[in-house]
DNA sequence: ATGCATGAGCT
DNA sequence: GCTCATGCATA
């Protein structure tokens, strides 16, 4: 509504970490196979079918839009062959957060995200993913990780039920543990599993919380999985955790926040709600009359839009709701040979009407 | 747990 | 300028 008060928007600032990955070269986990069994202990929920009027046919479906009850074995899900191996000499350093001590090179990381040096095994098949398998957020920060490994297999591996599954199986078992969400995403990086670095505690908490885009998290499940399975074996074999290294001064940069106040939320709420996808100059209109910057306004509602698709089955599972809707397009990836193929959706929208400009 | 931000690749 | 994966900062 009206913003008498004071700013719009408030910003702060705070530490930004140096690089702190390790990881690189050497990823003795052979890809291992299943965890049929691990996970066999666990009840399968029935989901909802739904539909999502953000999505739109080349959008990389989120978990959330994949519980549309429209089965999907599309390659584009298909992002890995097999399971990390458990059935390695074990280390019980790997699953000990040892805090960042782990350094890595820009370079070393950016290689360490290609598949260049993994074997065939482990290299994705670049024509059934999407770029973010590849190299999503290459630079975003110190942490590498993204995906590794081959494309999945099975649809046991996609499954959103297994998915879902193993998500609430693996947040208890670390819990059991005594394992803290961002102990398991640094732990991450000792694996040394091609292209796996380290991920953020935001990460793991979405994985278990479910608001990762499906794709997200049937490329996490598999590094996940390994990390349990080896932390398992430490719970046993406990003793000689050497939970070396630890400490690292975090002295450095700082990042900003902005804080929009609440008055300008609701707005922007409203405005959304009217259209999740306005234009450029439409954003600009919207920006000046809450005095907020343009750029905030936009990032605004790709994070908004971003949130409804990762939220939306929350919003609506546990629910009889059974609304059949027509089958759902996956992005076609013509495995043509190009370089270029890594298509990301951003066909016109095709969604509900109204949510143009 | 989640809001705001960054950056890659793509259109 | 968009989508997506992800992360820092913070409520």
């Amino acid at each position: 509504m009206q913003n008498t008060a004071p700013l719009p928007t408030t910003t702060t600032a705070s530490k930004m970490q140096p690089f702190n990955n390790s990881l690189f070269g050497s990823f003795d986990d052979p890809l291992l196979n299943a965890r049929a069994a691990a996970l066999a202990d666990i009840d399968v929920k029935n989901v909802p079918q739904l539909t999502n009027p953000l999505m739109r046919p080349h959008d990389m479906f989120s978990y959330s839009n994949y519980f549309t009850g429209i089965p999907d074995t599309s390659a584009a899900t298909n992002i890995y062959q097999g399971l990390p191996s458990s059935s390695e000499p074990f280390d019980a350093s790997v699953v000990v957060p040892t805090s960042s001590e782990d350094q890595m090179t820009p370079l070393q990381q950016v290689m360490a995200m290609q598949t260049y040096g993994a074997p065939p095994q482990f290299q994705y098949n670049m024509s059934h993913m999407t770029q973010h398998f590849t190299t999503s957020s290459l630079s975003t920060s110190n942490n590498i990780t993204r995906y590794p490994i081959a494309p999945p297999t099975s649809e046991l591996e996609t499954d959103p039920r297994q998915l879902e599954t193993f998500a609430e199986h693996f947040k208890q078992r670390r819990i059991k543990l005594g394992v803290t969400q961002a102990d398991v995403g640094k732990a991450l990086a000792h694996l040394k599993m091609p292209g796996v670095g380290s991920l953020s505690q935001s990460t793991i908490c979405r994985f278990e919380s479910l608001t990762l885009s499906h794709n997200n998290m049937v490329a996490l499940k598999p590094i996940l999985h390994s990390w349990l399975e080896k932390a398992e074996e430490a719970m046993k074999q406990k003793d000689t955790i050497g939970d070396i290294n630890g400490i690292l001064p975090n002295t450095d940069k700082k990042r900003k926040r902005t804080s929009i106040a609440a008055p300008e939320k609701r707005e922007l709420e409203q405005f959304f709600k009217q259209q999740p996808r306005p234009s450029g100059e439409r954003i600009a209109s919207i920006a000046d009359r809450l005095d907020l910057k343009k750029n905030v306004v936009r990032v605004w509602f790709c994070n908004q839009r971003q949130k409804q698709k990762r939220d939306f089955r929350s919003q609506f599972r546990a629910r009889s709701a059974a609304a059949v809707m027509g089958p759902r397009v996956m992005p076609v990836v013509a495995g043509n040979g190009s370089n270029n193929n890594l298509k990301q959706g951003q066909g016109p929208y095709n969604g509900l009407p109204g949510f143009f400009d």
